[in-house]
DNA sequence: TCCTTAGTTCAATGATTATTGAACAATTGA
DNA sequence: TCAATTGTTCAATAATCATTGAACTAAGGA
């Protein structure tokens, strides 16, 4: 029902995916997606990065332009980095981001107030 | 006289390079320059790439952004890619950039008989 | 000096952006 | 069924974006 839709793997534009990129709160969500990248995370763990509806469209800036995808399960949405696809169009690409994007300040430290 | 600001090394944002590649022109422009690295280019080399006015608009957001360096000589401006610094703030990246932006079709077929 | 070359700046335009709070929808558990 | 949890959508706002043509500046050559 909810279907996500996000771009098939070679429909995934480099100009949209740096402009996807081009962003403090969304970089931050990049980099603690990378942390455990084997673990998809939901969308209230990115409480830390901003508000719960400026991550809704973060997230969905993420998502369309072909970074991340999104399983909904439950009342729940469990985000992961598109890593065979982003390496297959954009060799050795994801690994620089991520590289940086670890290393990034949180734009914001403050969290929601339905936090935790 | 015309002094060129462009951030220092160490003050060159990585969200702000991403965003200064996040669009088509800018990602061709890198594509020429990165062709021929140890040449910098005058701007009008890139009149296949657009229009003379949007050319100075998007060389001034790559140099804004720390993504090239510009030389004015005479009338000319000879432009180039900050290789050093990005590849010391940002290992990697500017490869994987090069490596897609070369392949990436020009924006515009509206191109002068620019053939080098 | 006058003209050409090379590129910038300005103003106007329409499009896209990020942010906010309020309202909404969907699922789960009591 | 009721309430809580999880997240999206909507409308409004202010800011920035990319594009255009006309006007402009600066340097060089005749």
């Amino acid at each position: 029902m909810t279907y996500l839709p996000q771009p098939e793997t070679e429909q995934i534009a480099f100009a949209n995916v740096l402009t996807a990129l081009g962003d403090e709160t969304r970089l931050a969500i990049i980099g603690l997606l990378a942390r455990n990248e084997e673990n998809p995370m939901s969308c209230g763990q990115f409480s830390g990065v901003g508000s719960k509806t400026g991550l809704s469209y973060h997230l969905s800036k993420l998502r369309e332009a072909g970074v991340v995808h999104v399983r909904p399960e439950g009342t729940k949405r469990y985000v992961s980095i598109r890593r065979a696809d982003l390496d297959q169009r954009f060799p050795g690409f994801l690994d620089s981001i991520i590289a940086t994007a670890q290393h990034l300040p949180m734009p914001r430290e403050e969290a929601q107030s339905t936090a935790d």
